[in-house]
DNA sequence: TTTATAATTGCAATCGATTGCCTAAAATAT
DNA sequence: ATATTTTAGGCAATCGATTGCAATTATAAA
C-alpha cells in the first residue's frame, strides 16, 4: 500500500518554481495573475492529482461553506423529503450536508447543534425535538453569528429565520372537505399541544366547524393520538360513545389516521359512507390503502429547497440582522375515497 | 446585534495569563497539566463561553473525524434507514455525517466523492448510482488513504470494505417458499443486470428453480421491471400469455409488486390462490396493501450500524491495508398474505 | 545539601491555503 | 526619453489548535 501523501499547493509551487501564493491565485481563479501562468498551474495541479484541502481553506477564510440539520429521525418520510430537497440546493451551491438526527431527545439535539457549531457551519436547519428543553444552545448559535433556520417544529421566542406549512390552513381546508361531503360529528384526533404544529391544526379544525356553524365539541377532541396504535385506541373509543362520529380527522398524521382505518374496517363499519377519514402528510401508503386515505401533502422536497434557497438568499441580500423572517409553504389537501361519499 | 468574536484559546490564555498550549492541554484533557489548572481552564472556558474551531483542529492534527456517505437518493426508504443506523453509531463516536445524493447520475457522484475527498473525511461509504461510469474516483479515494465502505450496490473490481445483503440467499428463500406453496410456474421481475444486487436475486432464482427439479423458462424471465409502472406492464404481458405464471416474484422491489398486484386485482385475478406475489425490501407498505405482500426484509436500519460498527473495528484493530473485508448481512423472509395459500 | 527525576509550563513550528502589502517589470501616457 | 500606471508575482502574516522540545520548578533520592 503506496501511503501517497497529499500533494498540497507548495508541492506545485516548488515544481514550477512559483510562490505558492501565485499558485492558490491560479487555483482560484484569481485576475491578479497571469493566464499562461494559470493554465500551467491548472494542468499541473491536475497532473499532480491536486485535491484542495478544504479545512485549511475554511479555517483561512474563516467560513466553512455547509449547512447542517438536526432533525427528530432522518429516516421519517417528510425529513428525509425535506432534506432531499434541501441537498438539491445546497449541492449547487457546493455546499456540504451534516446531517443529526436528535431521536426526538432534547440532549441529542443540543449535543448536535453545538457539534455544527464546532464546525463553524454558514447555517443550522432545524426541527426542534418534542422533548421539552430549554432553547439556549439555539440561543448561542444566533449569539455566535451563524445563520439558523427552524422548520416545521419551531420554537416560538426565537428570532430566526422559519419555514413553515400552513398547519392551520391545511386543517381547515380538511375540515371544510368533510363539511361539505356532509359529514356533520367530525372528530378530531390530537398530537401533543406542546408542538405548535399540531395546535395550529387544532386550531384551523375549530374555526372550520365555527365557521360553518357546526358546535366545537370537547367529547370529540381526543389528545396524544400520535401514532398508529394511539389512533386506533382512540378510534375504538369514539365509536364506542352513545352518539359516535361521523368523521374522524387525524391530524396528527397519516400513521394514526391508518389506526382508525383498520379499527374501523374490522368493526364492519363502512367507509367513506358511515365514517370519513382524514390524515395528515401524504404519506405513499395512503394511496394504496383501502380506501384510499385523504390527506394533506406538505411539500416535503419543495420545502427543503424553499430552505436552501433562503438561506443562499439571505446570504448574498441581507446581513443577518434582517433574518427574523418567516416563509409559509401551504400545503394542499387531496381528497382520496375515504371522505368522498359525494359524487363528484 | 452583538457580533461576538468566536472565543479562542488564546483569549482564554491571556486572561488567565498561560500559555495557549497551556490551555489546549487542559482542554484535551492531557496527563501534563496540573490538574487545578485544567480545572481553572475548564472553568474559564465554560464561562467565556468556549467552543472548539473544529476546523483548525483537524487540520493540526490531519485528520477529520467525519464520515462522508453518497447514496442515491436519501429520501428512499431503504437508504434513509441505512443513514439512520449508522448516524446512530457515528454519532456515540463524535463522528460526523456528510451526506450527498447522486441522483442515480455518475457525474453527481464523482462530484461529491471529491467533495468528500477535499474535506478530508476519514471514510467514504458509498452506494453506487445506476448510471454506469468509470470507478477512477473511487479508485482515488482509496489511493488518498482514505476508507471505502461500499454497500448494497457495489463495483466488483475494487478491493474495499463492502457491506452486502446476501441478495441470492434472499432471492433463493423467496422462490422455494414460493414452490412450497405450489405455485409451478414462477416469473421473475428482474432490474437492470449492470448491478450485481439484481444479478444476485436472479442467481437465487434459478438457483432454487434447479434445486427443486423446475425448469427455467426465458419467457418467465421479465428484463427491467424496475418501477411500479414497469412492473405493471410486465404483469399485462405475463398474464397475457397463453399459459401465464401463477406467480411472480418482483426481484427488483416491493413497488414493482405493487404494479403487478394493481394489475392482477383489476383482472379480476384472485391473489394468492390464482397468482402469489413477492417483491423485495419489506417497505412500509406492504404490510397494508389488501393482500399484504410477502417480501424481503434487508435490515436497513442494521446495515447502516454494521457500516459504522466496520469502519471503527477496521480504525482500531487493523491498518488499512486489511481492509479487503465483505460483511453480509442475511435478509429475511417475511410471509404475508399474498403467498399463503396453504393453511399454515 | 546536592543531584537526579518528575511534573508543569512556555516557546515556536506546524498543518495548508489565503491575502494584504510590496517590488520589479512591463505597458502606457506625457 | 521620462514619468506614470498596470500587471504579475513574491513575501510573510494569518486563521486556531496541537505538539516536540526546552526551560523551569517541585519533588524525591542520595
Amino acid at each position: 500500500m503506496k501511503r501517497q501523501k497529499r500533494t498540497t499547493i507548495y508541492d506545485i509551487a516548488q515544481k514550477l518554481n512559483l510562490a505558492a501564493s501565485s499558485v492558490s491565485r491560479a487555483l482560484s481563479d484569481s485576475n491578479k495573475i497571469n493566464a499562461e501562468t494559470k493554465a500551467l498551474v491548472l494542468k499541473t495541479a491536475a497532473e499532480m492529482n491536486y485535491q484542495q484541502n478544504a479545512m485549511a481553506s475554511n479555517l483561512r477564510k474563516g467560513n466553512n461553506p455547509t449547512i447542517g440539520v438536526v432533525v427528530p429521525r432522518i429516516n421519517q418520510y417528510f425529513f428525509s423529503n425535506v432534506i432531499a430537497g434541501l441537498e438539491e440546493i445546497t449541492f449547487k451551491k457546493g455546499y456540504n450536508l451534516v446531517i443529526c438526527q436528535s431521536n426526538e431527545l432534547h440532549a441529542r439535539e443540543v449535543e448536535g447543534v453545538n457539534a455544527l457549531v464546532n464546525q463553524n457551519v454558514s447555517c443550522i436547519v432545524i426541527s426542534i425535538a418534542a422533548e421539552k428543553g430549554s432553547s439556549d444552545h439555539l440561543q448561542q448559535v444566533l449569539d455566535r453569528n451563524i445563520q439558523l433556520i427552524q422548520f416545521d417544529r419551531v420554537v416560538a421566542g426565537l428570532e430566526t429565520l422559519k419555514v413553515l406549512n400552513d398547519n392551520r390552513k391545511g386543517a381547515y381546508e380538511a375540515v371544510v372537505h368533510l363539511i361539505e361531503q356532509g359529514y356533520r360529528r367530525i372528530a378530531l384526533l390530537e398530537g401533543p399541544q406542546e408542538l405548535h404544529i399540531f395546535r395550529e391544526r387544532k386550531e384551523g379544525y375549530i374555526a372550520a366547524l365555527n365557521d360553518h356553524g357546526f358546535p366545537v365539541l370537547p367529547e370529540l377532541m381526543y389528545a396524544n393520538a400520535w401514532t398508529k396504535e394511539l389512533g386506533a385506541e382512540a378510534t375504538s373509543r369514539l365509536l364506542d360513545m352513545q352518539d359516535p362520529p361521523d368523521a374522524i380527522f387525524a391530524s396528527t398524521s397519516d400513521f394514526a389516521a391508518l389506526g382508525v382505518l383498520e379499527v374501523a374496517s374490522n368493526k364492519g363499519i363502512r367507509i367513506p359512507e358511515a365514517l370519513g377519514i382524514c390524515g395528515y402528510s401524504n404519506e405513499p401508503f395512503t394511496e394504496i390503502t383501502s380506501p384510499s386515505i385523504t390527506t394533506i401533502d406538505q411539500f416535503s422536497v419543495e420545502m427543503g429547497k424553499t430552505i436552501g434557497n433562503l438561506h443562499f438568499q439571505e446570504m448574498d441580500h441581507f446581513g443577518p440582522k434582517d433574518s427574523i423572517k418567516t416563509v409559509n409553504v401551504t400545503p394542499k389537501l387531496i381528497v382520496r375515497k375515504s371522505t368522498q361519499r359525494k359524487q363528484q
